[in-house]
DNA sequence: CCTACAAGGGTAAGCGTTTTCATCTATACG
DNA sequence: CGTATAGATGAAAACGCTTACCCTTGTAGG
């Protein structure tokens, strides 16, 4: 592939010449700025970003940290967060973990190796490995430290907001599927829920999912499910995850919302293509993944930020898998 | 950040003895490599994949160029192709098009910049943008070029397919709801469903989506599905906008099979989650990512690939959407 | 006519690697 | 005892870029 220095010899320039016409930086005289032009058109020539990011100590690069970028949440997040960091410049690296330590820890080296400008990592495992990283990480749904800001919806409150629903929706047999323990809002979510259980003096079942994309499951052994007309009631820890529990139900013929009623979290965009649609705590990706960009963006900059800890207000959608009239609780 | 003369010093030997310990590559004594071991431990060093990428003429980074990481298709694809160059020892470039020209153009450039090892492009509007760039490029569902090796279901048969399972299902009054005319694999698909319908003697109607993620529209305007009623058939030509469509008519309380029967394309996971559940024409998500990731990965490793067209046979996955009986139609 | 300064442009060092090449020490072989 | 030879190491050039620094003009002011 072409370099400047061949751009400068076509051009009869020297090489710092082309470096200052491509940067617009110093002065370069119509005359020079022209021939330069005109050879980088015929050689299509791009300067090696990765000889510039060399130089300047680091790349225009944001990596990205998923569980699982099919998670219909999480990619729209990617969605979001790839907006705007390319509006300020930056691309994406993305790194997938499947919920796996070690991936994550792999990619964890491999983001340091390309000298990334930042990391957004969501729903990490991970903890000392981000401590002496050297550039800025910001975490969603998990917490990795002091120093490193987290961004989360208040999941305590959600978790609470679900059971209140559910309770006044007439649930009293209730089951709370719960995902992965290693991050915190999933257990903050498990928590609020209890904590608003027992007030109302309602004992809550305990089902583990430990990862959320579970189509293979609908397959094969859901055993964990396997009594489920027992309740009329199930929060689920996430939509994507509740979309496995409704088709299960659907499955075993239990009546959603008659029989059973179906809360999940997240309002990912299947909760609107589910039938029936589903009610779900929402954590505004919009909002989530524009903090989070803004965040790791400000870091690089290095801007100060004041909060560690970002909480994002959960709100209650109501749709169709809950039995209470629509008016009566939207907005918060 | 460290690099490679600090870890020289601390373990106090030369430069080239720490590069050939991590490289695996000449000879270094047990004592020396037990002291650069512990150097790089002691200051948390990883080599700089810039430097490295600069010097061997290009990095372990295939870009990866969707129109939406949000359609269910696209990112379970990203997920298999992530699995497979993971494997392989590449990593992912991220780049999020929106359909949108100018953003695919921009990205090539950044890719280009970022000398990446390979492409692969999915659903692309570009062609000359591709062809000088001199890194291997593979594309899913649009042909670019002579040159540059083109992964596609046989999609003027998925449109047969399509048709023959509606009529068979007993439809005469059908609409085709098309998408994006710059894929070849979308007019295709229209080709091939209004070819098969020519021979029956159906005139079909034909609708125009720009793009397939169609979220907003339920909320706003689909004047284009306003008369739907008038059908009894509808092929959309893919899973996520026929979620769309098939919510479109609950709320205008269509039934769906017994009104309107409805067949997507893809056979992406969304599929299994709608209600009802999914007639739709697969195209392996497994088979053609795996495909992809293959072929981009022999042509960076120099290998020759002999087909320039490569085709993946489509099939019918006959789920609620329509009406004939399961066991007549499965397999192919 | 000389000086000063701004505009314009080139040389070379340096960013963090890899790799070639030269050097040096033992050991083995004749 | 001389000399291959294998093992072990470092110096230095190169990759493609940016930038500090220096040199050359041309013009204006004295």
């Amino acid at each position: 592939m072409t370099n400047m220095r061949r751009i400068a010899k076509e051009a009869g320039v020297g090489i710092a010449t082309v470096s200052r016409y491509i940067n617009n930086t110093g002065y370069v005289s119509d005359e020079l700025k022209k021939k330069i032009e005109e050879a980088i058109e015929r050689t299509n020539y791009r300067p090696n970003e990765l000889a510039r990011a060399i130089f300047n100590r680091n790349s225009k690069i944001i990596g990205l940290i998923v569980p699982n970028i099919s998670n219909p949440y999480f990619n729209e997040l990617a969605l979001i967060i790839e907006e705007v960091v390319s509006k300020a410049g930056y691309s994406i690296f993305l790194c997938n973990t499947n919920d796996e330590l070690e991936k994550e820890q792999h990619y964890i080296n491999v983001l340091q190796g390309h000298r990334v400008a930042g990391i957004i990592t969501v729903r990490s495992r991970c903890k000392e490995e981000y401590t002496f990283l050297g550039v800025p990480v910001v975490s969603f749904e998990s917490v990795i430290s002091d120093e490193i800001v987290t961004v989360a919806t208040d999941n305590v409150k959600g978790g609470k907001l679900a059971f209140n629903h559910l309770y006044e929706c007439g649930c009293r047999e209730i089951v709370h599927v719960s995902g992965p323990i290693y991050s915190s809002a999933i257990t903050d979510r498990c928590n609020g829920f209890l904590k608003e259980a027992d007030k109302k003096q309602i004992t809550i079942d305990l089902l583990q999912f430990d990862t959320d994309f579970q189509r293979k499951m609908l397959e094969s052994n859901i055993r964990a499910l396997e009594d489920i007309e027992k309740y009329d009631g199930i929060f689920v820890f996430n939509d994507i995850a509740a979309a496995t529990v409704i088709r299960y139900c659907q499955l075993k013929k239990v009546k959603i919302p008659e029989e059973v009623q179906v809360i999940g979290y997240d309002n990912s965009y299947i909760g609107e293509f589910l039938y029936p649609s589903l009610t779900t705590i929402e954590q505004s990706v919009q909002e989530v993944g524009i903090t989070l960009a803004d965040v790791v963006i400000r870091l690089i900059r290095g801007e100060e930020v004041q909060e560690q800890r970002i909480s994002i207000e959960p709100r209650l959608i109501k749709r169709e898998t809950t039995k209470l009239q629509n008016n009566s609780v939207q907005g918060v």
